[in-house]
DNA sequence: TCTGGGGTCCTAGGACCC
DNA sequence: TCTGGGGTCCTAGGACCC
């Protein structure tokens, strides 16, 4: 696929938190942090998302409760209240397919759009961007910020860069410059452990990385990665824009009260999970044919048992006793003591969505 | 200041088959 | 004494993302 596209890139800002000011008018101009409790009472747990106001005294994603509550004591803490959100984001979803055949769901609050086919040039594509942020605004009251570019990569990282309320036009050839000043992390893909591999090498801007040959880039990183690293950081991304499937795998994870090698404990909450993931089997009718018991001890490391049944199954009490018995061999294999424990099933077959045949 | 929960994709080694 | 090559599936773990 030569990159003569035009792919937008929509991410909507602080979602969580924009969600909730919509719906609570009176914390519009207030730090606003949204939760996720742990259930071991007081304040244990994570910062899912904060607003600007928030930001500014430090308080952002991932971060212990306990320490946003340090930095602004007056914020105001919520707790997430998914169902609101995913109800917003269907919203938003569906107004994007009135302006686009082709959009791809990335997250809860992401989308690309493939919008090659609806406009001549990128000067049109960042007309309909404003059309599309405008009809988001109007339409579910909440602001996003969008990027334009020649294909996934880029238009990503164009979303991000003009934040809240942005909109940024990356045309081809303004590609390389627009990355070459950016750092290694900004490209979807480079996290912090590749991130500390490439500084160590001296490499900190993507312009930096595309200097690197292919050759140094698979021998550091293996051939997969280092491959794409030198594509993509030349700006270079074929991936088509595409609707998803469907879902890989479901699973549903969970804090203990407190950590513990009590076996008991461990099955009484693998029954709970079982039934809340074959609930959600049930909503989107699909048998399973894997199972995977995930630990994760005290030291935060996960460890994980997993089983491939020889027919798909479907029903709770199958998802029930297989996970009982990875938990039994798990807790033999690793006597150390549990702080979370989770479940998951995937290798669906059911109810894939249809072919789209539009096109054929 | 103690650390959530939902995912996707990739890798490596071993089993097994032709 | 030396002993192919390719493919698929499964398991466990890791990196990364929101």
């Amino acid at each position: 696929m030569p990159d003569n596209r035009i792919i937008l890139h929509v991410d909507m800002d602080y979602f969580f938190a924009q969600c909730e000011e919509r719906e609570h008018p009176e914390l519009k101009g207030k730090p606003v942090v949204i939760c996720v409790y742990s259930g071991r009472g007081g304040d244990s747990g994570a910062v899912s998302t904060s607003n600007y106001e928030a930001r500014k005294f430090g308080i952002k994603a991932g971060i212990p409760i306990s320490r946003a509550k340090k930095l602004n004591p007056d914020a105001v803490f919520l707790p997430v209240n998914m169902e609101l959100y995913r109800s917003i984001s269907d919203d938003i979803m569906e107004i994007l397919r009135g302006f686009s055949d082709i959009v791809e769901q990335e997250s809860i609050d992401e989308a690309f759009c493939d919008i090659t086919g609806k406009v001549a040039d990128f000067d049109e594509a960042k007309k309909l961007a404003a059309q599309i942020k405008d009809a988001i605004r109007q339409n579910v009251g909440l602001t996003c910020s969008a990027g334009i570019a020649p294909n996934k990569l880029v238009a990503k990282i164009a979303s991000d860069f003009q934040k809240p309320d942005g909109l940024t036009v990356v045309k081809p050839e303004e590609v390389r410059t627009f990355l070459e000043p950016l750092k290694v992390t900004d490209l979807i893909g480079v996290g912090k452990k590749t991130a500390e591999r490439l500084n160590e090498l001296g490499i900190n801007t993507i312009g930096d990385m595309s200097k690197l040959s292919i050759g140094e880039l698979v021998s550091e990183f293996g051939q997969a990665k280092g491959a794409w690293m030198k594509q993509a950081s030349q700006g270079i991304d074929t991936t088509p824009v595409q609707e998803r499937e469907g879902t890989e795998q479901i699973g549903r994870i969970t804090t203990l009260k407190e950590d513990t090698k009590d076996l008991k404990v461990i099955l009484d909450t693998i029954d709970r999970l079982s039934g809340e993931v074959s609930g959600k089997l049930k909503e989107r009718k699909l048998s399973f044919r894997s199972v995977t018991f995930i630990g994760i001890s005290t030291d935060f490391k996960t460890h994980t048992k997993s089983r491939t049944l020889g027919a798909p199954a479907k029903d709770a009490g199958t998802i029930k006793r297989v996970a009982n018995e990875l938990a039994r061999d798990f807790i033999v294999q690793y006597p150390t003591a549990l702080r979370r424990v989770g479940l998951r099933v995937a290798n669906f077959s059911g109810e894939k969505s249809q072919m789209t045949l539009g096109e054929f």
